[in-house]
DNA sequence: ACTGATATTAGTACCAAGTGCTAATAACAA
DNA sequence: TTGTTATTAGCACTTGGTACTAATATCAGT
C-alpha cells in the first residue's frame, strides 16, 4: 500500500465527510493525495452518496425538523380521565421527534407541555392560566416511553382566584417528572354557568 | 400579458420556492404553463438563486449555526446571541396557534420552551439536561407579541455537574416570564475537549 | 524474478440543473 | 406603425458528479 493504509484512508474519508458533507471529491483527493478516482471508488466501497445527495438530505432533515419543533394542538398527550376540579389522567408516546438527537433523551418541554395542558384543562373555567410552577424532572425519558400524568387538585384559594394542582407523571410506574402548578381563573366558586 | 400578468406569476413563483426551495425549473415550468427560460428570467429577477444553492442555503444553516450543545433545529425561537456558559439571547414570535382560542394568551408551554431551549443551548455542553426549574409567568403574552428571552448562567456546582441558570422574558421591554433553571452537565469544568 | 491479486490512476462518454449570451418572436400600448 | 416589454429558443459552457474501460502500480508469495 502507498501514504498509509487504504483501510485507515477510508476510515478518516468518513470521518471528514460527516463532519463536514460539503467537501467535494476534488478537495478529498487533494486532502488525502489520491486521485479524485481513488476517493469515488472509496466513497463507492463505503457507500457514501455523492456530494449534491449528501446536502439534499442534510437540507431536508432541516425541513422535516422544522414541523416538529413543537406540536400547535390544543393539548399536548392525549387526555383519558377528568373530573373537573378534581383530577385528570393524559398519555403523552415520546417519538423520535421529541428526543435530543445527540442522546436520545426527551427535550424538557414536551413533559412540561403535557402537564401544562393537563393543569389548564382540570380547571373547570373558561380561562386557566398557569402563573407559577415548580417542576422536577426526575428521570430521563426517551423514545418510545409512554408517560402517562396524572393531575391532582389540591387547594383552590378563592380569594385570590388561584389553583393549586399537583403534577406526576411516569413511565412504567416509575416517576419522571413532578410538578406542582399555580394556576388563575376568572371565576370564583359559585361564578360557573 | 398572457395567462395572467408577470407580476403575479413572479409573486406565486417566490411562493411556490419559499414553501418548496427543492423544485427545478423544469417542474415551475410546468406549472405555470411557461418556458423554463421565463423561469430563469423570472428566478433572475426575483434574484432568487437556483436550485442546488438553495438547496445548499438550507443545508449550510443547519451546520453554520450549530452550537455545540444543541442543533439549531431543536431550539424554540431563534438565538440571536450566545456565549456558551454565560449568556444567551433567542427571539421568538408568538402567532396565532400559539394562544388560547378562547382568550388569545399564549398558552405556557410555549414560553416554557423557548427559556428551556435556551438554558439548554447556553450550557457549553454535549449533554445537557433540565433537573428542576422554578417559573412564574409575570403577565400575558398575545399573538403577535415578540418575546425575548436571556439566559444567564448564574451558578456552577462542579461535584454535582449541576449549573443554574436565570431566564428571563420580555415583550416591549416588560417581563413576561421568569425563572430559575438546574440544569446538569456530563462535563466538568477541566474535561472539555 | 515471475505471477496474481489488489490498489490506484487515467480517460472517455454521459447526466442534471443550471449560467450566460444572442436572437427571434409575440403581445400590447400609444 | 412603431416602440417597449415579455416570452421563447438555441447553443456553448460549468460543476460535480456516474458508469465504464483500460492501463499501471504495488505488494505478497512462491
Amino acid at each position: 500500500m502507498l501514504r498509509r493504509t487504504k483501510k485507515e484512508r477510508q476510515r478518516q474519508l468518513s470521518e471528514t465527510i460527516a463532519d463536514n458533507p460539503f467537501v467535494t471529491d476534488e478537495q478529498l483527493a487533494t486532502q488525502f493525495q489520491v486521485s479524485v478516482q481513488t476517493i469515488r471508488l472509496d466513497r463507492m466501497e463505503l457507500s457514501i452518496p455523492e456530494l449534491r445527495e449528501r446536502i439534499k438530505d442534510v437540507a431536508s432533515k432541516t425541513y422535516e425538523n422544522e414541523v416538529k419543533s413543537l406540536p400547535i394542538d390544543e393539548v399536548i398527550g392525549e387526555i383519558i380521565d377528568i373530573e373537573l376540579d378534581n383530577r385528570a389522567l393524559s398519555i403523552f408516546d415520546v417519538k423520535e421527534e421529541h428526543v435530543f438527537q445527540r442522546n436520545g433523551i426527551a427535550r424538557g418541554h414536551h413533559l412540561f407541555a403535557q402537564a401544562n395542558s393537563l393543569a389548564v384543562a382540570v380547571i373547570d373555567d373558561e380561562l386557566a392560566l398557569t402563573v407559577h410552577s415548580n417542576i422536577t424532572f426526575v428521570k430521563p425519558v426517551r423514545a418510545g416511553d409512554r408517560v402517562i400524568t396524572k393531575a391532582i387538585v389540591i387547594g383552590r384559594d378563592e380569594k385570590n382566584h388561584r389553583t393549586k394542582v399537583e403534577l406526576t407523571s411516569t413511565v412504567n410506574g416509575e416517576t419522571v417528572f413532578v410538578g406542582e402548578f399555580d394556576m388563575y381563573r376568572t371565576k370564583g366558586k359559585g361564578e360557573q354557568q
